[in-house]
Order: structure tokens, then C-alpha cells, then sequence
RNA sequence: GGGGCGGUAGCUCAACGGUAGAGCAUUGCCCUUUUAAGGCAAGGGUUCUGGGUUCGAAUCCCAGCCGCCUCACCA
């Protein structure tokens, strides 16, 4: 085949760096590549018509025995990736790989002609082909097909990594997500489980009524959560905007306009740190529904996650970081009952409702809880911003002390209303909003309240978010005149919550890290050309 | 941004101050029911980069780059 003549065919004396190995293999692909054109091979090949597909095959045909398959002798023809090769002198075996499932192949010079098996010889690990041929059992009782034709629909210039270990290389499964997909299974199942997540989710939102929006991704102002944004700039217009940081403010002007229930599920984009519980864009299911409360959202987001991870993975309760989280039945604790239950004893006393009331009282319970507080521990200290609201405080307090313990499913409900300025007050408490957030494996899961709807009110609370603005808070709430402006056409007493899909993935895939359920994860870029460019750039003469 | 760990052949990993190796993959030869096929042979390395210590550095030291984990911020 004169693979090996390649590298001075094309002359790489003058300058030309020692080529490494996946330059030697690009190079001895290409020239197979020539090879096969000279056998008269279509090289790319517009289209296979298949007649089953590999888990088609597998469905119709794995209970059948070998007579029964000789006996009729089943025609077939199948495409996929060639994942294994097993050559047998006038002879080979290959495994055949398509959608998450395998087929063998058997080739033989007798069955496919001296030209066929001369393709054969030259098709290496991760060359698309089709093939046609019948199904028959090997002696070992493997499902295969005798081929008769084989047609290469693509090849694999570059080599595909160790077929045993898979890719384990955690940049390299990132960057070149494909060959994660390609070479690892289980990363495959993770991203059909996300899909089949979204389907569900879709499917139950119809069943209660609501219909699917889209909102600006690209907004003048910021709004519906706090956090730092994106910026960007439209030439047109000389208009600077910002990526969304949640759709909240646009979908409630849409149940403003009539349309009652209304979900998004869409990326929202936060400038901040990346984790293995952040990345800067991440996917929220958003929804509305009018003359609805948190109480009613509460009910709900407890039937659908139970109904989600049920329909997901056959069950209620989840396997995820060696716990099993029981999504059957949430626990529930306002937060004020939160910070009771999982007070450290040696801080002393818990607060009280009447201490966290106000601000004195808070201080000396936070005072408490750092004078025991440690990091490293569960117990993490509050940092204390300087004349920082009682109910930031309180938010704070709460985090510190019992979000990691929120590893079972938990609705955590009644939040302050400094920390939550576009949430309702409760009737009978002014200071604490109608708000809960859904904690499940030590990570916020989700978030909802009734809704603010009055103007005047949703008014002040931006003006209190511009005064936090000032002494420092970077991320408080802007002022937005045009979504009063909304309000103030009325809108009906409505609740709304977003879904972090992320996160959810990860709980019901058993995955520790987000980016191991986004497909491409925001990495540094990666700088220098790759070894094959460099060796398309010599064949070319250009070094 | 702080702390910890890591970067060796295309891939998965050894070598831990003294000649850079194995398996898979690749190339050649043999092999018509194998399946991590097998046998024989061969090729493949700027040990992330740059300094330093040393007779001698993949190994020790310093700096940088990149990645992962973790803390902080956040969902």
C-alpha cells in the first residue's frame, strides 16, 4: 500500500519539523484514501439507503437462533462507525456502531470479491461505512452480518483514542466533545437522559395548560435576577444590551398580556465564576401561571419533579453521589425553621422569630453562629457587609448554616424581601416575601414566588435595590420603567418559578460536574494549530 | 482571587536523581467464526514551556502556561 513511502513522497525535506505519529497517521490515511479512489471508491458518498437501523436489527432479530436466520436469510443493510477490527487473514471481523449500539460484521474475501476485500484492507478504525449482507449467528452465537458489499461512506482521517480505557483525558473529553461521544457510552446516555428530561418537562407543561414562549436572550436592562451580565452591542442601532440574566421580567409582561401560562426553557448567561455548579450560560426552565401563589408552585414542582425523576429513570428516588434522594417527598422548612433545625449546638441558642425580626437581633445571632463558625467546616462564617439589610443578613445566615445539609430534596419557603425584589410580602409579615427555593444534593435546584404585582410597591423595592446598588452591592436590581410601566396595566395575582435543567441533570444522571451535562462547557480557548493542519500546511508546501 | 493535585508516545498509564518503557492504536508479514482475536517483526518522544541546582533532571528548585478539585461569589 506504501504507506510508509508517504512522508518523502511529499518532500518534507527543506525546514520541515520531525512529523509526530498523528501527522504519520493523517498522512498514511490520506494516501489509504488515494489508494481507494484508485479502486474506483467514491470517497464521500452522498447517501446510504439503509434498510434497519443497528438497534432496528437488534429489536427484530436478537431472539431469533441461527437456523432460524439461515433458514431465511435475512437481507440487510446498515451503516454506522467502525469501532473494532479483527482481521483474519483472507478474512475480518468489525464491529459496527451507530446511535449507542453495535453490531459485528463478517467479511470474507469469498463473499465480497477481491475488490471488496481490497476496501476492506484499507479501512482503519472510525471509517463511516455501509454494508449489505444478510444476518446470520457466529459460532459463538453472535448476531452479524455476512457481507456482501461494503462502501465507504466517510473515512476517519485521525486516529480515534485507546478503545478499552475510552477517553479519559477530562480537557480533551470537553474540548472534543465528540470523541467523548464517540468513545465513551455512558457520556452519550448522560445527554439522551437530558433530552429525554426536557421532553418530560415539555410534556407535563402542556398537560397543565401552558403554552411555550420565547423571550429576548439580548435586553437593554438586566433584570429578574442578581447577577453580573454580558455586554454586548448592537452597531445598528448604537445600542449597548445585555445577555439575559433570566427571562422573569419578559414573561411577566406576557401574562400581562393575556397569556396565562407561559414557560421558557432557555440559556441565561451570568459573568461570573465558573464551578462544577456554574457554567456562564446554563439552561432555566422559567414559567408563570396567573391567579396562581407559591403556595400552588410548592404543590406542583413537588408532583413534577417526583413525576420527572420517574419517567427519567424509573424511579423516585435517584441515586446521586452515593445518597439516594427520595423525590416522592420533599421535606419542607421555612428558612426561619431552617436555621433552627440545623443550628450548630455549640453556637447556643437558636434564634427565634422575634430575634430575627430585627436588626439588632439578627446581628447577635450571626455574632453567635461566627463566634463557632469556622472555614473548612460545614459551618462556614457569614461575612458580615457593612450596614447590609437584617434580611440579607438572614439569607446569609441560612446559607452558612444549613444549605449543605439540604442533600434530600427540600423546599425551603418564606425568604426576607430584601434578598427577593420582585417577590410578593406576606400578609401578615412585611418583611418576608411568598418565596421558596427547592434545595436537593447540596445545590439550589429551583426558585419561585408570588409574584409582586403592585406597581407602586415593585416601584420601591427597585428604589431599595438601587440604595444597595450604591453602598456596594454590585449585583442588586437596576430600575426597569418599562416593566412598571407593564404593571401598572395590571397584572393578575400570578406565580412563577425557574428550574435550573442543569442541575437537574446532573441529579438525575448521577453527574458531580455541570459540565458533565453540557455538551460544550465554556473552556479557555486552546492556542497552536493541531497536528494535522501543520501537516495539510506541509503537503501543501507551505512551511 | 486563595489553597491542593496534575501535565511522559495518537490513547491509557509506568519509570521518582543514573540508557524514557508497557498495553492499545499504527506499519509489514502470517492467519476464512473472532470479539480487549492471535503470532512474528518494525516505526513512533522538545517527558507542557522557560530558567536553575547537579558530573548527570521526566524526576529536585523557581517562574509561567493549561487542566481538575476545593474555598470565596453565584443558580
Amino acid at each position: 500500500m506504501g504507506q510508509r513511502s508517504a512522508p518523502s513522497r511529499y518532500n518534507f525535506a527543506r525546514g520541515t519539523p520531525p512529523l509526530s505519529l498523528d501527522q504519520d497517521i493523517y498522512l498514511q490515511r490520506q494516501e489509504k484514501l488515494r489508494a481507494l479512489a484508485a479502486l474506483g471508491v467514491e470517497l464521500y458518498p452522498r447517501r446510504f439507503a439503509f434498510s434497519h437501523t443497528l438497534a432496528a436489527i437488534h429489536a427484530a432479530f436478537d431472539a431469533q437462533s441461527g437456523e432460524a436466520l439461515e433458514a431465511t436469510r435475512v437481507p440487510v443493510r446498515v451503516a454506522g462507525r467502525l469501532m473494532a477490527m479483527r482481521g483474519h487473514g483472507k478474512a475480518g471481523f468489525a464491529h459496527l456502531a451507530q446511535e449507542g449500539t453495535r453490531l459485528q460484521l463478517y467479511v470474507r474475501q469469498d463473499a465480497v470479491g477481491e475488490a471488496g476485500f481490497a476496501i476492506w484492507k484499507l479501512l482503519d478504525l472510525g471509517d463511516f461505512i455501509g454494508v449489505e449482507g444478510y444476518l446470520f449467528r457466529t459460532r459463538t452465537g453472535e448476531l452479524s452480518v455476512h457481507v456482501e458489499r461494503l462502501d465507504l461512506l466517510a473515512k476517519d482521517l485521525l486516529p480515534l483514542p485507546e478503545k478499552w480505557h475510552g477517553l479519559q483525558d477530562v480537557e480533551t473529553r470537553y474540548r472534543q466533545r465528540y470523541l467523548d461521544l464517540v468513545m465513551n457510552p455512558e457520556v452519550r446516555e448522560i445527554f439522551v437522559r437530558r433530552s429525554r428530561i426536557v421532553q418530560v418537562l415539555r410534556e407535563a407543561f402542556t398537560a397543565r395548560g401552558y403554552m411555550e414562549v420565547e423571550t429576548p436572550m439580548m435586553q437593554p436592562l438586566a433584570g429578574g435576577a442578581m447577577a453580573r451580565p454580558f455586554v454586548t452591542h448592537h452597531h445598528a442601532l448604537d445600542l449597548s444590551l445585555y445577555l439575559r440574566i433570566a427571562p422573569e421580567l419578559y414573561l411577566k409582561r406576557l401574562v400581562v398580556g393575556g397569556l396565562d401560562r407561559v414557560f421558557e426553557i432557555n440559556r441565561n448567561f451570568r459573568n461570573e465564576g465558573i464551578s462544577t455548579q456554574h457554567n456562564p450560560e446554563f439552561t432555566m426552565l422559567e414559567f408563570y401561571e396567573a391567579y396562581s401563589d407559591y403556595r400552588v408552585l410548592m404543590d406542583w414542582s413537588e408532583v413534577l419533579m417526583a413525576q420527572v425523576a420517574e419517567q427519567v429513570t424509573g424511579s423516585s428516588t435517584v441515586s446521586f453521589a452515593g445518597q439516594h434522594l427520595e423525590f416522592g417527598k420533599m421535606r419542607r422548612y421555612s428558612m426561619r425553621e431552617a436555621i433552627r433545625a440545623f443550628w450548630p449546638a455549640a453556637a447556643g441558642g437558636a434564634p427565634s422569630d422575634l430575634e430575627l425580626a430585627d436588626a439588632a437581633g439578627v446581628n447577635a445571632a450571626v455574632a453567635r453562629y461566627n463566634a463557632v463558625a469556622a472555614p473548612e467546616t460545614r459551618f462556614a462564617p457569614v461575612r458580615a457587609t457593612k450596614d447590609a439589610p437584617a434580611g440579607v443578613l438572614i439569607a446569609a445566615l441560612f446559607e452558612a448554616v444549613a444549605e449543605a445539609e439540604l442533600i434530600q430534596p427540600t423546599i425551603i419557603y418564606d425568604f426576607p424581601l430584601a434578598v427577593s425584589p420582585l417577590a410578593k410580602s406576606k400578609p401578615d409579615e412585611p418583611d418576608w416575601v411568598e418565596r421558596f427555593e427547592i434545595y436537593a444534593g447540596g445545590m439550589e435546584l429551583a426558585n419561585g414566588y408570588s409574584e409582586l404585582n403592585d406597581p407602586v410597591e415593585q416601584r420601591r423595592r427597585f428604589e431599595m435595590q438601587l440604595q444597595q446598588r450604591e453602598q456596594g452591592d454590585a449585583e442588586a436590581h437596576g430600575m426597569d420603567e418599562d416593566y412598571i410601566r407593564a404593571l401598572q396595566y395590571g397584572l393578575p395575582p400570578t406565580a412563577g418559578e425557574g428550574i435550573g435543567i442543569d442541575r437537574l441533570t446532573m441529579l438525575l444522571a448521577d453527574a458531580r460536574s455541570i459540565r458533565d451535562v453540557i455538551l460544550f462547557p465554556l473552556l479557555r480557548p486552546e492556542t497552536g494549530k493541531s497536528d494535522a493542519a501543520q501537516a495539510d500546511e506541509a503537503v501543501a508546501g507551505n512551511v
